[in-house]
DNA sequence: CGCGGCTTTGATGTTCATCAAGTAAAGTGG
DNA sequence: CCACTTTACTTGATGAACATCAAAGCCGCG
């Protein structure tokens, strides 16, 4: 590798330190970017499996992955989606030494790996740091659980429309999308059937508040969805 | 307040810094300690309400808590049950100016108060408490959301005999305890009605699984209680 | 081109919420 | 301390929400 591809891979130029270690300064990111290693997966390929042993800091730069574990009797739970700037080998990384979950691409997706000795090093020296990746980490599992409690109180109907709105509003922010996930990936999210979500599906554009096309999502009614989210 | 109380109280005596801080040198925590003030609560007093802005930095010292919040329906959902050592006013302490949640007495408790700003001060300057102190709060969250994921997958008899084996196994240990939690309070951490969970808490009372006598409950069948639990 | 996984719809049965009604327990004010 | 109110607990009956089973069309991929 040449020089000046390194040199664009630094941390310097990137855009996330800029929002994931917004307060510190760049001279003080050394020690973790030296090692930084920056890996493209594929749609569909695991970029971290359940059970891994955690030697690494993994955070992503671009795409879109789903965040999923293994249940006793077998079947597939997804704990929640993650973009870019939210934090991915969060959950675990300072308190386990394995993975409880993977981590799977749901679109192209690129991320930076950083040795976890070394970010554990940086925390250690620069109280800044850590602060900066205290309130990160304190945010996305907020987030998370908060999530899934709204999810929780809610019924089939308003799970589905949590869901569009999520990956509407939130991920993509416009109202013409294409769902990342499958119908059995939103069941598994949601924890609900396959079927009962295409059931759902089927209702909400019988009644004009969407229009699907496979994957392609037409927000059709987005009052009425944001309405049927809240109570469902 | 006398110098002799004042040492009393300090942190160099406290069972929790061993616990909580456990790699951080007494003489570190100076700056948090001198901030410190203990609080007593009776059970079902308010120790947070949801929406207070956080100031503190708060831990339990003895006894028993839930964390609790108001969906938009204006019913209550438990998110978790917290004890000593666990973590409390965790989730949003370093993401968000207010909680999301209320926290409320279960039994007779004790939490001790520190300056949140003196907190992240010694963040700033003491590495070691600060990745002792991300730990911690990693460990925490973890914790509630795995338990939220076990939750969400089984049925309600399973939901029943989960939460059964968490107060009998983790809060206190032995198979002949008594309940910290209404029926109605077990309803909202588990999302189910309370006429569902009284239901089946009488059914395995039929079955032998369980003795009840009010909020006393003695566990006959472990093993099936715990085989319920995995598959529901 | 054929196989496997995803999608869709319908029929059926199970699980669970809701409603109702009563008992027990616990707190409240005279 | 007792009547009174409220809150917790309990059981049964009913209907709604949801899972399961079945069958068929679709699509991508080797």
């Amino acid at each position: 590798m040449s020089p000046r591809i390194k040199y664009e891979c630094s941390c310097v130029e990137c855009k996330l330190k800029t929002l994931f270690f917004d307060k510190v300064e760049t001279s003080q990111l050394e020690l973790v970017c030296s090692s930084k290693i920056e890996h493209q997966y594929q749609k569909g390929e695991f970029i971290i499996r359940e059970g891994d042993f955690i030697n690494d800091f993994i955070y992503l730069k671009s795409g879109l992955v789903k965040l999923t574990r293994q249940t006793a009797d077998d079947k597939e739970q997804i704990l929640s989606f993650a973009k870019p700037f939210d934090f991915v080998s969060l959950l675990s990384v300072f308190s386990s030494k394995r993975y409880h979950y993977s981590v799977i691409a749901l679109e192209n997706t690129s991320i930076c790996i950083l040795s976890l000795d070394d970010v554990k090093k940086t925390i250690l020296q620069n109280g800044l740091f850590s602060l900066n990746l205290m309130e990160k980490l304190s945010e996305a599992t907020d987030n998370i659980i908060l999530d899934n409690l709204e999810i929780k109180r809610k019924h089939l109907r308003g799970r589905v429309a949590h869901v569009l709105i999520y990956f509407s509003e939130f991920i993509y922010g416009k109202k013409t999308i294409q769902l990342p996930v499958s119908r059995k990936e939103i069941a598994e999210y949601i924890g609900m059937t396959t079927e009962n979500v295409i059931r759902t599906l089927s209702e909400f554009k019988k009644d004009g508040i969407i229009r699907t096309y496979g994957k392609d999502i037409d927000i059709v009614d987005h009052e009425r969805l944001k309405a049927i989210s809240q109570h469902g």
